[in-house]
DNA sequence: ATGTAC
């Protein structure tokens, strides 16, 4: 931290930093994450701690977390600048699990600009890929990403959904991404010389930061297009896309959110789990919010203890065929156990908080038809997965 | 979360 070099005397005179955590007395938050925000609230310049009903512990700063700060903090947004969640509408004939699932590219395999030059993918990118950085690009990552198919359920604002052009049963695909190694190569590039500091040079670090967000945001409207045309859909525009790690000037200060959506005005999908329902709100969060919203359900497990205890808990195929009906692709099987949606919060109660607190208006649920998150063992689209970067260099 | 760090 920046203990030898404090700025304090350079800034106006502060006062504390203040914490809200905008979660109801039953819901649970981690002491660890509470701890992480107080932390945070003894920083430099920290000004307002704002905690989403999704809090839970990260790596040296909470996840679930809107900070405002006179000093802006790498940190604070942590390496996987830009990552976000996109909702696209999706027209198919049929929609049965088993079929789809079959069906979706490989999303671990980059899109190469030489070698898929023809992929139709490519028309969404228009003019350059930000900051040049096409290593990965079409790649949906591992952890918490996914993308999923999913039907809309219930309704509870009809005319709020229809301005969307969304319905009861429509089908949308729902891209949870961010800017993969780009945004963990910023982060690295300032923490080697910076540690947890400050960025010194803040537009240096937004010019950089800000690439990272556009290419979060292509690189989920490159997967959806991927998936549309691998199962045989229209690419479409998304009708929500909003990045939940990413630092913003406002009100002249440096407003930083981690797995925090920005909630002023805008539509937000809030994540469920891969077996359960995702909730599209209309979030109106205010100052005390540090105008953001939950980005989803939360972790209530470490990844650690999930796999401890899903192992003992679960099957394989149960966490593959989820309550709901839906699929869930995922070759990895500690992945599997490591996302199994007992190791997150319940969404209806991350949901119900928000509400609570006025901070948004549940529009409709999502329900999954499947989840991808990486490709199957054996995948039928792609049986040489284990040897493809070796197989497809030169001869 | 990450073409990571032990």
């Amino acid at each position: 931290m920046s203990q030898h070099h404090s700025r304090r005397e350079s800034l106006p005179p502060s006062t504390p930093a203040t914490v809200t955590v905008f979660a109801s007395p039953t819901s649970w938050i981690e002491s660890n994450a509470l701890a992480q925000c107080q932390q945070v609230a003894a920083l430099d310049g920290m000004i307002h701690v704002a905690g989403m009903p999704d809090l839970h512990p990260g790596k040296g700063a909470p996840i679930g977390a809107a900070m405002a700060s006179t000093v802006l903090y790498p940190f604070l947004v942590g390496s996987d600048i830009g990552c976000g969640i996109a909702v696209f509408p999706m027209k198919l004939k049929r929609a049965a699990p088993e079929k789809l699932a079959a069906r979706f590219p490989d999303l671990d395999r980059p899109l190469d600009p030489e070698r898929d030059a023809d992929d139709p993918a490519w028309a969404v990118v228009e003019g350059d890929v930000p900051a040049g950085h096409v290593e990965g690009l079409g790649t949906v990552g591992r952890g918490n990403h996914f993308v999923e198919l999913a039907r809309i359920e219930t309704v509870f604002e009809p005319g709020h959904a229809s301005r969307l052009g969304l319905a009861a049963g429509d089908l949308v695909l729902i891209v949870h991404s961010g800017s993969r190694g780009l945004g963990e190569r910023i982060l690295r590039a300032h923490t080697e010389v910076h540690g947890a500091g400050g960025a010194p040079d803040a537009a240096a670090y937004l010019a950089m930061h800000d690439d990272a967000v556009r290419w979060g945001s292509l690189n989920r409207r490159l997967m959806a297009a991927r998936v549309a045309h691998a199962l045989g859909a229209e690419p479409t525009e998304p009708i929500v896309d909003q990045c939940h790690n990413l630092v913003e000037v406002r009100d002249g200060v440096y407003l930083h959110r981690k797995g925090a959506a920005p909630g002023d005005g805008r539509d937000v999908l809030i994540a469920g789990t891969r077996g359960t329902c995702s909730y599209l709100v209309a979030a109106h969060a205010g100052p005390d919010a540090n105008h953001s919203v939950a980005h989803g359900a939360g972790r209530k497990m470490s990844r650690a203890d999930a796999l401890r205890r899903g192992r003992a808990k679960h099957t394989v195929e149960e966490l593959r065929r989820t309550p709901v009906g839906s699929l869930v692709v995922c070759g990895d099987r500690q992945l599997l156990f490591e996302e199994a949606p007992t190791a997150y919060k319940r969404i209806e109660q991350v949901i119900s908080d928000l509400v609570d607190h006025d901070l948004a208006t549940p529009v409709a649920t999502t329900v999954p038809l499947v989840t991808y998150k990486t490709p199957d063992i054996g995948s039928t689209s792609r049986p040489d997965r284990r040897n493809h970067r070796r197989k497809r260099g030169r001869p």
